[in-house]
DNA sequence: TCTAAGATGGGT
DNA sequence: CCCATCTTAGAA
């Protein structure tokens, strides 16, 4: 499938998109957007099928639940910047930051459907027979996103999210967060959020 | 300073 | 099931 960098095909997505108080819904409305990264002379993008939504005013999975530390300085801005941390000292993970300056909320984006790009992903990948972009570790391998990142506009044009005006329609299905078990009762919310039917989620819901 | 834990992924 | 791998946060 071919992929322009066209405003009249894709259009990033405004400012006030990411400002928005209420994170749950700005993950729901992050699924079927397109994330598109331009490193090293390689454009790559896709589309979103799956997020998780971390509020940091009571939610005890997310990073800055009240607490400011210079890695969770980023969250504590304005919306539509970039929070690239490392996990298990192997993966970094791409988080768009959502809400006001202050409020420290931010989305996690655990899968994307490949749309363009595909050779340079396998590259990054180093063609590994194993998942492409089905995981939040793997998709920033596979669109060369590393914690360097962080603090990146996304309406850059090294990382940016569009809207496509194909204005397709899917289903949203919830389930819990994977990998926050420790969070006790937060660990019930069910902000993980996908699209329905779609192959290249990271997990099926049960 | 020291250390345990972690929003994972891939192989056995 | 097991483990690679290393930053971060919080404790001492």
């Amino acid at each position: 499938m071919d992929f322009e960098i066209n405003t009249s095909v894709y259009e990033k997505l405004p400012r006030s998109f990411y400002q928005r108080d209420d994170v749950v819904q700005v993950a729901k409305d992050l699924l079927g957007k397109v994330l598109i990264s331009n490193f090293d002379g390689m454009i790559t993008a896709g589309k979103i099928v799956e997020t998780e939504a971390y509020c940091g005013r009571g939610d005890k999975a997310c990073h800055a639940n009240g607490k400011k530390t210079p890695r969770t300085q980023v969250m504590y801005g304005d919306g539509g910047y970039a929070y690239v941390y490392l996990c298990y000292g192997i993966h970094h993970l791409f988080n768009v930051v959502t809400n006001r300056e202050g409020l420290a909320d931010a989305v996690l984006i655990r899968a994307i459907e490949p749309l363009d790009g595909l050779d340079a992903m396998k590259e990054r990948r180093k063609f590994t027979k194993a998942k492409l972009t089905s995981g939040p570790g793997t998709l920033t391998q596979a669109m060369g996103i590393n914690v360097r990142m962080t603090g990146y506009d996304l309406l850059s044009d090294e990382l940016c999210v569009a809207s496509s005006t194909k204005g397709e329609k899917f289903k949203i299905l919830s389930d819990v967060r994977i990998g926050v078990e420790y969070a006790e009762e937060d660990a019930l919310r069910p902000w993980r959020f996908l699209i329905e039917g779609n192959s290249f989620v990271s997990k099926k819901v049960k």
